[in-house]
DNA sequence: TGAAAATGAGACACCTAAGTCCCATTATGG
DNA sequence: CCATAATGGGACTTAGGTGTCTCATTTTCA
């Protein structure tokens, strides 16, 4: 799977190289090579070895991106157990892996060019089955799409990562901010006018 | 307070250009002044005449972008009626302004850079007051910060515009796909664990 | 220890967007 | 109808990021 034909010093620098351009590009989009670089702790020019395009070096970003959610997403294991209990473990690996979310989530254009060539893990859970697993059971709101409860997901993910990035929320308060809004909204009694 | 001094010729391409410049960087933040002016159906040359630098013509759309949306919060009336119903109505404006929502809450550093040097229209009821009086109501959850409640507020409804832009909602089900997620999350029980 | 791998720093050319003028043309308004 | 405002297109320069290359140095590993 991973490659066994790669030096282990390169194998690592290639990871802080990805890990980097997500942290950084999640906080701005237009950011240098440059900026990558050095907050990769390497100079430009080894950033080059590895990548030999802008565009190669967002596009393995992205890729890796997917990969470390779709990670954290397999270990939450969210095909097992309730639901409900699935998807508070499911935001609690979402927060964790907060910056590639955000770099992921906060370019539109970034998802939708790759949603195309992307031909999904079928041997890992999909966060669309646990949403369809829930909405069977009655307990997600069936009276809308499962993509958009995604969509929703992720929004107020990312939501509170960005609030904590800016010191609006506590670190450790993320996940259960998240989790309250995602389950219940923001209104308190039941409410129907 | 509007520029009297300003022709009604020029004031209208003024308009056309922030209008434009908000609805492009929305959906492509490094987009080109030249197809920031295309899009205002003017040349580039126009385009520098009304703002000499790029920065310049971002600052003044984050500008007027604040202004229509706070324009589409005032007609909301936010300050009249139950807080719940405000909401309603506030949403609703909201989704209709969702090109300068957009342009402002996708970029996490525009905000930032211009929430210290504005001074707010103290004559205009502001979202944060609605969403206190409902907490003091006991209608919206006093259990977290007004401010993480706004900031639900605008990435729910920024969310419902990006859904509508790639097709997954319906343009005319946005608002209420919004409310609803706002008010009652995706979760159909009350579910304590 | 010695060879090979990996790196960093810098020099260099290239390209694109940005910003500045200029001039001919069109639209506006008295 | 005419003066003037407003515009569009193009030429031009500049600046900054990008991509390529070289060479000296450091690190890794057998």
């Amino acid at each position: 799977m991973t490659d066994t034909r790669e030096s282990g010093t390169r194998s690592r620098t290639r990871r802080a190289i990805l890990a980097a351009a997500a942290s950084v590009l999640a906080r701005d989009r237009g950011a240098t090579l440059a900026a990558i670089a050095s907050a990769a702790q390497i100079g430009r020019s080894t950033l080059h070895r590895y990548f030999s395009d802008r565009q190669d070096l967002v596009n393995a970003a992205v890729v890796d991106s997917f990969r470390v959610v779709e990670q954290s997403t397999a270990e939450a294991a969210i095909d097992q157990g309730p639901p409900l209990e699935a998807m508070r473990r499911l935001i609690a690996a979402l927060v964790d892996a907060g910056d590639r979310l955000a770099f992921l989530f906060g370019d539109p254009r970034v998802l939708e060019e790759f949603t195309d060539c992307f031909e999904p893990d079928l041997s890992v859970p999909t966060t669309v089955g646990l949403i369809e697993r829930g909405q069977a059971e009655g307990v997600f709101d069936p009276g809308v799409s499962a993509e958009w409860i995604q969509q929703v997901l992720w929004a107020l993910t990312y939501t509170g990562w960005e609030a904590a990035e800016k010191g609006l929320l506590p670190r450790h308060g993320v996940a259960a901010a998240v989790t309250r809004a995602f389950e219940s909204g923001m209104v308190v009694s039941p409410a129907h006018s």
